[in-house]
DNA sequence: CGGCGCCTTGAATAATATCAACGATAGTGG
DNA sequence: CCACTATCGTTGATATTATTCAAGGCGCCG
């Protein structure tokens, strides 16, 4: 089932191809270390094509992984094969960290990607020994958990519009430029998943902004805001 | 708006009538520790009623709360008056490590309780200097996330009666007896709000599963399990 | 005993899912 | 370069689920 991946160590020395960030240090040039082991000598890269499944829910959890570039989708499936998209991973974000001794989620490609992998109990030495990195991880760890919680309110509270104005204005956030059009880089199916919707609900509600001239569609995978602060009432936050 | 809480300085020598775990070092004697501070110096003891709001959502976010006795709800409104449980806290669960400068939820008191408190900035000082407490809050922080998730596929996924079901087993489990009578301690609303459903579904679920000989309803607060495994195959899980 | 809060149950309604057909888009091979 | 095909997205009609509205019951406490 799994098929090659891409991979190269990555050395401290070497200009490495990717944007691969430093943690528990400055970002510079990357002095030498006296806590030993730091996250760069942990790490390998690797380039991944879309559909690809990175991490299969039940596997042994051995890595814990960064994103570098693309877009990674967290997905758990219910044995009936209902499915539920539980996080979308964009460059810097981390997936596995708070994984027991298997996955208890599949992370999959949604657009050509690449990443870093760490061996998950490499990791967690690291952060035995390393307070600046611990608490970086507390904190990201804290991240999730918060961001999580917004998700619980919405999925058990929010009606359809809501979720979707919701989703609409976060992805505006992640995304870089605040201002043109937005790039979905997942499918219906998959904010259908993230939702808690069907596909076909998602593409009715996003039509129904159109035609309320709050956002426009310029393609299925575009998405422009109109009215920023409509959307944001719509969304039932604030 | 706040009424009085009882309080008490909590002293490493004083025989504590609250059963207050230690993290960080083993549970006995308490030997002088080199790291300096430690959990048990920096708490304070509180007992409240049932009802009483302890931690305030929006309000400044000064304090991390363990659970001795009774139990919590962790309450988000939306601005419109919509209420989403996002957990219910039991003895020896925590609160407010996750939160920012102020808290995004409230911390309702369900049953009378007790609680330690302690002053966030001083144990996140804790949590710098003493690594074996700092992993231990890690894996809390992990185990919260994770319940977190669980509860995303269900939010997003599970039919009413799913979401019973899941919700019986997993109050079954973190119940003290697992044979007899489950006690819940929180009323219809708080587990409609906790599931994203509302009071008569809850109730309407329940009786259905009580007419199907699933479970037993001698009062409306008790649950006594009469075929767990259909009960679990109901949940959707497995 | 009476009142109040909480729970249950029923009937009608609303929201979303499902089923089905059609349309658009992108990738492929002639 | 164009046509074909597969995948994805949209839209409509209908079905299902859960909500809303309404009434009544049960238990607890004064």
């Amino acid at each position: 089932m799994s098929t090659a991946i891409a991979s190269k160590q990555i050395s401290t020395r070497t200009k490495s191809s990717f944007p691969i960030g430093v943690i528990g240090k400055s970002s510079s040039p990357a002095p030498a270390d006296k806590q030993g082991a730091n996250l760069d000598e942990l790490g390998t890269a690797h380039v991944v094509p879309r559909g690809k499944t990175v991490a299969e829910e039940g596997a042994p959890a051995e890595y814990v992984f960064k994103v570098v570039s693309g877009a990674f989708r967290m997905v758990r499936l219910l044995p009936d094969g209902r499915r539920s998209v539980i996080d979308f991973l964009l460059p810097g974000d981390y997936f596995g960290l708070a994984e027991n001794s298997t996955y208890s989620h599949s992370l999959e490609v949604i657009s050509d990607a690449s990443f870093v992998r760490y061996p998950k109990d490499q990791l967690r030495q690291l952060l035995d020994s390393d307070p600046r990195a611990s608490r970086r991880f507390f904190s990201l760890m804290c991240g999730q958990l918060a961001a999580a919680q917004d998700r619980l309110l919405m999925l058990s509270r929010k009606s359809a519009v809501e979720r979707i104005a919701s989703f609409v204005l976060a992805m505006a956030d992640r995304s870089q430029r605040k201002d043109g059009a937005i790039k979905l880089p997942m499918n219906r199916a998959d904010v259908a998943d993230y939702l808690g919707l069907t596909i076909e609900t998602v593409s009715r509600t996003l039509s129904q902004l159109k035609s309320e001239k709050v956002i426009e569609l310029p393609t299925a995978c575009q998405i422009v805001l109109l009215d920023r602060d409509r959307l944001k009432a719509i969304s039932g936050d604030q």
